[in-house]
This record gives C-alpha cells, structure tokens and sequence, in this order.
DNA sequence: AGCTTGAGTTCCCTGAGGGAACTCCAAAAG
DNA sequence: CTTTTGGAGTTCCCTCAGGGAACTCAAGCT
C-alpha cells in the first residue's frame, strides 16, 4: 500500500489502485498471467525483493485477484487467477497496448498477441458496450453518479 | 520512480508502469482529464504533499504525457494532456470499468459516463482490432514480438 | 541423521513519501 | 515606491516501505 491510503475515495481509479496500485502487482499479475505461479518462479523472473513478494502476493490474494492453493503434500503453494483478477488482465493489455504505441521504438513491441477468434496478431480497441462504437477519452462525459460522494 | 527500475525491461507493461506507475499518477492524470490543472488545484484536490506533487508533474512532462504551459504574464502555468497523455486516459476507463464492476459496492459507481456517439450511460469493452469481437485475456495467446529481449 | 527444496521471515540500511514551513517572483494595492 | 497577495514551487525533518542477503521451517529423499 502507498503512504497515502486510496481506498477511502469515491474514485474506482482510486479504489483500483489500491488493489494493484503498488509497485510490482501488475508485474506479478503479468506474470501469473503467462503460467509463472510459484513463490521461487516470480521471485527469479521479477529480481524483486522476497519481502515485497510476500506482501504483494498476500495483498492480492486478501482482495480475491489471486488464489493461493497447495500443490503438494509438502507445504507448497501455486497462486493462480481468480475470476476477479483475470479482469483485470484488461488493464494489462491496454497497458501494452499504450506501451507498444508509445514506447517500443524501433525494436518494436516485445511480446504479440494472436486473437483466437480471427487468429490474427492484433491489438484491443476500446468500444461502448452499448452501441459499439469507439469509446475514447473525447468520446465521453463524465457526470456524477450514484456512489458519488 | 520505485525503486527498481522498470523501463530496462522488455515488456510494454513494465515501460508504461515506469511512466504512470508511480502512487499518484494515475489520479494526476485523472485530475487533469476532468479539468484541474493548476499546481494548487491539483494539491489541494488530492490531498497530495506538495514535493511529491513537484515530482509527479516533471515526470509526466519529461515523458510527454503532460504539457506545461504558462497562462499568465507572471510565472503562472496550467497542466494539459497531450496525445500521449490523453491516450492514457483509456487506462483510467479500463481501470474505472473494473472497479465499478467490482469494488464500487451498494453505492454503485461514483461516476457515469455518457457516450457522445449514442448519448447512452455506458462503459467500455475491449475489442479486437482486425475483428471486432471481444478480445479479453482467455481470447489470446502472447507469442515473442520483434522487440523480445 | 543429514541433505535438499520450496516458501517464506528476519534484519539492517537506504531513500521515497508526508507534512509543514519557507522562498521567489510579478502584479496589484496603498 | 513600498507593501501585500497569490500561485508555484523548495527545503527540511521524520517515518516507514523497499532492497538485499541471511536465516528458518517443514516435508521428503538418500
């Protein structure tokens, strides 16, 4: 958790952030995601601190993004996505997405993504749920709503 | 910037945590979406220390993400997104999604946001690129891109 | 009994974040 | 022309989170 605690705003960035907000969750997430899932695994992938790893790990399995579970009959854990936090794999990919546009340079983007449906290296796009068209920062307003404060 | 680098890494997600992945970026950015943007303002809405804050905008300017720019004849200077920022914001809609959908509670969502296109409160989907159909994290596979490490 | 392995703990040290007070500079007020 | 004001930072001190390496603990293997 940050110095300052997020969770208490009305805000869902906010309140998102104190889920994932810290550094190295939404590395560990990436990594979860791609089928590192034991303690040793992303501690070597990452190069972060066991400690912090610790702590990582147990703040999201205490906000249900991961699920700790024994693989063994020796006390040996894997931590896995739960539903809540294969979500928010969303907000990984946009992520890439910005990162490969803005960032790659000449290299290029590092990792591709082939989109089962059409089976086609492709990219996300963010759409209206509603009528499907494209849905960008200048395509909205936002207004208060019911959780305001 | 945390305290292990990211932006050596290979990975999009790593570079974009190095430039909005500091505690208090994302909601600076939001601040500055909705319309705050003098140092005051942004102080005194976030609640955030002022040296901090100081950090916080350099590092959004130097990677382009905000514009500084006078608007007065003594040193006075408002904040504004430029493209790249203001692509970052999608990050912010993806976040907001998740968190209505799953930490926004009885209250309900603190803010709506009305679709110009359809004028419908709506939220946003992720969508295929090349085909338009959804495209979330179980719709893919990663495969290594040019700029693998 | 001793070794190995995965999964953490513990300990010390550095440095980032919080907070409040201080500075700087140009225009406006007196 | 001196003083005040107000926005935009700076400075300083203090605490606590992060890095890193060593240590622990509980099975199973030899």
């Amino acid at each position: 958790m940050q110095r300052t605690d997020f969770s208490g705003m009305a805000c869902s960035i906010a309140r998102t952030l104190d889920v994932i907000g810290e550094p190295w969750s939404p590395l560990v997430l990436r990594d979860v995601y791609v089928g590192l899932s034991r303690f040793d695994e992303l501690q070597a992938d990452l190069g972060i601190s066991r400690k912090v790893l610790t702590e990582r790990l147990n703040h999201l399995v205490e906000h249900g993004v991961l699920e700790r579970r024994p693989y063994d009959s020796r006390p040996r854990y894997e931590y896995h996505l739960t539903e809540k936090g294969t979500e928010l794999v969303d907000l990984l990919m946009v992520m890439v997405g910005w990162g490969d546009r803005w960032l790659a340079g000449e290299a290029g983007p590092p990792v591709l993504y082939r989109h089962h449906a059409c089976g086609e290296i492709s990219g996300v796009d963010l759409r209206c749920t509603h009528c499907g068209e494209p849905m960008h920062a200048r395509d909205v307003d936002p207004l208060p709503g019911p959780g305001a404060a």
